[in-house]
DNA sequence: CGCTATTGTTTTGTCAATCAAACATAATTT
DNA sequence: AAATTATGTTTGATTGACAAAACAATAGCG
């Protein structure tokens, strides 16, 4: 059944409804299938639904779509970031396991990617070393070697460090930040606090609306939408 | 069915025979079930099964079995020791997750985890940094300070340094070892190589028989029971 | 040796997921 | 507006996993 939430879920986005043609092409499934599956969704309040009518998720349908594709892109970022996996392969391997892995692994993904971006000692040169390692694990006692190197480089980044801290709000698509703190005096910081958005979680800018409202928002795998004020409560660090 | 071949494998083990009741109360089935199910291995050449009979694996079931358990094994060690799931958790998820697994991504996990362990800027201090970021994210800035405590300990070693060679016949049950070379001239050494012990992989002793024969090896996460010659014909060097 | 308890099998039935074909409705074209 | 095409639903059949109960075989005990 998750697996219908999910494509429900996204044939939401691209177009604006879902419908029983799609879904079935989207699973390779026959579209009587789908049709009692989808009497099925309905039965538990996770789809509007009504014969030949549109098909749209509940709100409790939405948020376990939601939780669905959270653990999807977990698992699919984790084989193509750190395993360095092809994407396809990583996105139907990511289909098959997103089923079976429990909330509690899929946290641990999530702070391990975190960590291993934060941490000065891994990163991007040591993902790097490990796919070298992956090619020819053979030779890679150069691993000494390029521990110097890192040392160098970061010894270069402490000297010329200048720590740049900024709001939420102006972090440009892509960029990456360090949550500092959280004003929590007012109520939009509240709000933001409550989502799990606190100090020492990374979050990511993924998009701006016009005139910078809405900030779209990741944050340990889940997708915000930011008033303005929300993300000017929130002071980050760059990496 | 992957459920009942790796049953079946581990009641193998443990007494010298699978029973119908002890695979059922294993996976909580219902015994009919599992009778049926039985049938159903034998036909594909899976088991040697006969009604009233002893059950047990048959080359092909053994193999498929022992993928099965490889995918499993390589699971829960990767939440176990880098992840750090509490071992219960991990188990459950690993039964869960290990039949949508696709191999490549088990051989990564596997790589993986070794570079972790070889890799100077990372192992084990990196590892507990992680835990430690896991339990509060908030204030491990302390990262730089322990890249320095790294290097240090890194100099150190270096300096000290006589990187210690043996054979794999040498390791004591639970010692790990980098193969550095087989030697190939001899037949021995042929079958090893063959076996996938070539130069660069990790091999763990994990335990050894009466005068040192067999020597029974781990090696990217599969088991294997060497000859003492054959082990004799692999140079490692301690991590 | 024969009785009884344990273990294993067969039969029967349920349930859920699926497809194919027949049928119904909606959308599009003429 | 009617005809045609596209889309969606219903029905019926199939399959596989499972359990309960009835039945069969084996093993252990007196």
């Amino acid at each position: 059944m998750e697996d219908y939430l999910e494509a429900i879920y996204h044939l939401e986005r691209e177009h604006r409804v879902a419908r029983v043609k799609d879904i079935a092409g989207r699973l390779k499934l026959h579209k009587s299938t789908v049709s009692s599956a989808l009497k099925n969704l309905a039965e538990r309040r996770l789809i509007n639904y009504t014969p030949y009518g549109l098909i749209t998720l509940t709100p409790e349908g939405t948020r376990q779509a939601k939780e669905v594709v959270r653990r999807h892109e977990t698992l699919r970022d984790f084989f193509v970031k750190v395993l360095n996996i092809d994407s396809q392969t990583a996105e139907e391997a990511a289909c098959l396991m997103e089923h079976a892995i429990p909330g509690i692994i899929v946290d641990r993904l999530i702070q391990f990617g975190e960590f291993l971006e934060i941490c000065p000692r891994s990163g991007k040169a040591w993902l790097e070393d490990f796919q070298h390692f992956c090619q020819n694990a053979a030779q890679t006692r150069r691993c000494e070697a390029c521990l110097s190197q890192c040392l160098e480089n970061f010894e270069e980044k402490q000297h010329h460090r200048q720590p740049q801290t900024l709001l939420l709000q102006d972090l440009q698509p892509g960029q990456k930040g360090i949550v500092l703190s959280v004003d929590t005096a007012t109520s939009p910081g509240q709000r933001v606090k409550e989502l799990g958005i606190r100090p020492g979680v990374v979050a990511q800018v993924e998009g701006l609306g016009p005139y910078g409202d809405p900030v779209e928002v990741k944050v340990k795998g889940y997708h915000y939408s930011l008033r303005r004020e929300e993300a000017a409560a929130v002071t980050v660090e760059l990496p």
